[in-house]
DNA sequence: GGATCGCTTCGGCCGCGGCCGAAGCGATCT
DNA sequence: AGATCGCTTCGGCCGCGGCCGAAGCGATCC
């Protein structure tokens, strides 16, 4: 384990594993920039890595792509990413050096972040779609009927080993999001729907005209032409939400799962 | 999160941390025992743990003890240790250090782990009384009808903002095992009957000679006098349950979920 | 009160590992 | 075939950080 800390513990090695936390696979060209080291010193750091199966190699022509090994090591980056969030701010706040577009929408993964993430869950759980637990999360029965409506069928997932559900601290809100099967197919949804666009080389997600109008109406998230100014928070979400359409059919307060 | 990476990539601290797995608090003396380090050495590791919001300090006359700072700490070092256990064997993997007892039968955070807690996931799983998934797991209604007869509530943590059931990675016997409220309550209901019992400084649980009986009744898991064999495994514990006691009412293979 | 004990702070040693320049190697392009 | 490109290997520099001995400090014991 201390192995496998120190492998985690060097700055370069760490903003390469952040880059490819959205499971693409990246040059190594690419992963010594987002390292800000040479590509000699980024080619020592990657066969470490590799040799630690923490990455995957992938040879493709003159060109030697990465990615991640493994579901298992994202989710051990996640976690320490969600323990980061938490416990240095403290020290070491001054300012993260994520760029505004990243902070409100990216990629997890394969399910939303930033401030759409939580956004999406805020509401969701505002009206009792949703229920949070410390390590654990469901869907209610009226939460069905939402995504349902929303378009994402009753039987997705049904069969598959993944979670169905579970909460995902995201390190730049500080909240939990929506992760699982679910998460995967909220975010299928608003690509489907021209709501938000994948970014190529990064894991920001773009909102797009349609997307602003349709997460607003749907969910009650804001977002301005832009740049954004703060994102309403949980309560004036919840209380937006009862007030404009969709979510606010059965509305219910909190936790209970009312019966559809 | 470099930061973080560093401050779990050094062994001493490594060591400190994975002995406060199960959330007791250990005095300063102990870590640096375990850590195999002088006082003043170990003094200097705690302070950054400390520091860094990875532990929290109780002091007690003259004594200071350290525990893991919250529960997400203990999930970030769980999930290390598991990518740890599937990722390095390949070319580490010449013997672990850790004693016989721990791999026998131990608590990790507060549920068992070890061949016991394997050997418990293997016998519910064999005869459909718990799912697992990727990232998930469930109980289904017939292992709730199997827990009550085992002696524990239908309603246990029904409250509970916890997760009710996940798989845990074992990072001994490299299987999962079952976590969460769940988990839990078995560990509590062995400690209750007898069958197991916590050992004073270490993660250590000892078997019983009632245990051993128990066990072997209720979950068709063998452990011999003092010194053990090996477990068998999940096939023939499968096969095992089947014809002895208990696991064997309504008895369905593998993964659905027959209505009780 | 003095002795002991648990722990911390200080200071200095030393080795591991990250860093880059230079050079090498295979694939691709023209 | 020669030029270019993406990446790796080699070698040497250097600084961070872990380590321990010695000393200090507060709580406890007798």
């Amino acid at each position: 384990m201390a192995e496998l800390g120190a492998l985690l513990g060097d700055p370069a090695r760490a903003n390469m594993l952040a880059a490819l936390m959205d499971g693409r696979a990246l040059p190594a060209g690419e992963l010594a920039y987002v390292a800000r080291v040479t590509p000699q010193t980024a080619s020592g750091h990657l066969a470490k890595l590799t040799d630690a199966n923490l990455l995957a190699l992938e040879k493709r022509g003159r060109h030697r792509y990465f990615r991640l090994a493994s579901p298992l090591v994202a989710s051990m980056v996640e976690s320490i990413m969600a323990v980061a969030a938490i416990q240095l701010p403290a020290r070491r706040a001054p300012v993260s050096y994520m760029d505004d577009r990243m902070r409100t929408a990216r990629t997890c993964y394969d399910h939303t972040a930033g401030r759409l993430g939580v956004g999406i869950a805020d509401a969701m759980a505002a009206c009792g779609y949703v229920v949070f637990g410390e390590d654990g999360a469901a869907i209610t029965e009226t939460g069905t009927g939402f995504l349902a409506d929303f378009g994402i069928a009753r039987d997705v997932g049904r069969r598959s080993r993944r979670s169905f559900c579970r909460p995902c601290l995201d390190w730049s809100e500080r909240r939990p999001h929506i992760a699982g099967i679910v998460g995967a197919a909220i975010l299928d949804r608003c690509l489907e729907l021209g709501w938000v666009e994948k970014s190529k080389d990064t894991r920001a997600l773009a909102i797009t005209p349609a997307g602003a109008r349709g997460l607003d109406k749907t969910f009650g998230i804001q977002f301005s032409s832009t740049t954004l100014p703060t994102l309403r928070r949980i309560a004036s979400v919840a209380n937006a939400a009862g007030a404009s359409s969709n979510l606010n059919t059965s509305r219910t307060s909190g936790r209970n799962a009312p019966v559809r």
